[in-house]
DNA sequence: CCGACTTTGTGAAACTTTTCGCAAGCCAAG
DNA sequence: CTTGGCTTGCGAAAAGTTTCACAAAGTCGG
């Protein structure tokens, strides 16, 4: 199992088959042929086989990978079989919706801890959870040794609590702000940005209508 | 300027470009050049210029861009300089906290319509948009003129919702639920999924790790 | 107007990722 | 035990993306 030569799409794509084998599994299904977990996820079989190829064989030839096996070996790839601490720091409407966002606790990522800067919300409790001040982020983040931390706050703010988050020793940051981050090469950055999702699909739909809109603009 | 040769990775480099420029604009700096606005977005100089290449020549050579205009030029490029009309199904978490995005209005993404099937909340306000039943989807879609859908439904409603939108004729679907989506070939779609971006962030933590845990792992 | 300096725009090279094509392996039926 | 039908795993080809490197074009001080 080599370390790193593994590209970020390749990545990607396991965590998706990885959505689509516990459905499968989920009906009962045991085996499933590259074909077929390439078109429920929406590639070609060939970057199916290709993908799972380098992390070992998981196959059998002739009839295909055994689905809760695969699974499991995915899985272990992802690094899915343990749980993940978390930190969520911005407790606004994006970070109240990532706090009730049942799918990562179900993953294993458990959100150990809240902090906020706004004196008002300081205090109140997220189910089990108190919002913390961020001026005890660093604190905090060493004493329940956080793995993960989750930037929700407004784009300004974002650098500023990544740096406290690195400093405090995280591995790891997944940003939502809409803002480049600088870390440390030793740890890792994901962004998701609805920004430039929303503005890639406004590129494709200004390309679909080269002149001025299609069908409302005729009869318009 | 070419329609449709350009990857998806240099429209999303030209999203960012524009938030780069748009707080270089606020900075009231009047000229960038492409290795300042390739440092700010985290690339490499010959790529913001060879981006940039694919739709026109912008720059001034020995002095670099415009800020003011080539901010124009990329909204242009992008569709930014009109505004899209959107509509959100699921008024669950994500779609409360996306419909409080303020950045998505500020940049000309209007969010005109909320549906959702839960007859506890359908009737209730969120500011000016009354929470509209799933069932008046598509017929509410056909008379706002909608352009771009937004899923934040769960996963299992995903496919179902987006065949009504397609069927009212929306251009793009932006997509929030952990599903793989089928679309017609004539509209658009963009994926928004939290948790391949937090299972790709566990295979890199994973991987930076080869042993056991490395801190906490030799006291304990 | 000159010469030193800066920066763009862009072919071509280098590198990365995806697709192709097929030998090898496995099952089932006869 | 053999034949026919599938399907994997993988090297090699193709396609796509990024980096390199440099001519061309422009600035600026004197």
């Amino acid at each position: 199992m080599r370390l790193s030569r593994i590209s970020d799409s390749t990545i990607r794509r396991l965590s998706s088959y990885c959505r689509v084998l516990e459905e499968l599994d989920l009906e009962g299904r045991r085996m499933v042929s590259s074909k077929r977990l390439a078109e429920k996820g929406g590639v070609s079989s060939a970057q199916v086989r290709k993908d799972l190829s380098y992390f070992g064989s998981f196959g059998r030839r002739g009839l295909g990978y055994h689905v809760p096996r695969l699974l499991e070996e995915i899985r272990g790839i992802l690094g899915l079989n343990r749980s993940w601490k978390c930190a969520l720091v911005g407790a606004g409407h994006i970070g109240s919706a990532l706090y009730s966002y049942q799918d990562f606790r179900r993953r294993g990522f458990e959100i150990v801890a809240v902090f906020d800067n706004a004196d008002s919300i300081v205090g109140t409790k997220w189910g089990e959870c108190e919002i913390v001040h961020t001026k005890k982020l660093v604190s905090e983040i060493r004493r329940l040794g956080v793995d993960i931390g989750i930037v929700a706050t407004p784009a300004r703010a974002a650098q500023e609590v990544t740096d406290l988050m690195v400093e405090a020793g995280v591995s790891g940051i997944l940003n939502f702000a809409p803002r480049k981050l600088v870390v440390p090469k030793d740890v890792s950055l994901r962004n998701v940005n609805m920004t430039i999702e929303l503005e890639s699909l406004s590129f494709a739909l200004r390309a679909a209508e080269p002149k001025t809109r299609k069908r409302r603009a005729v009869s318009a």
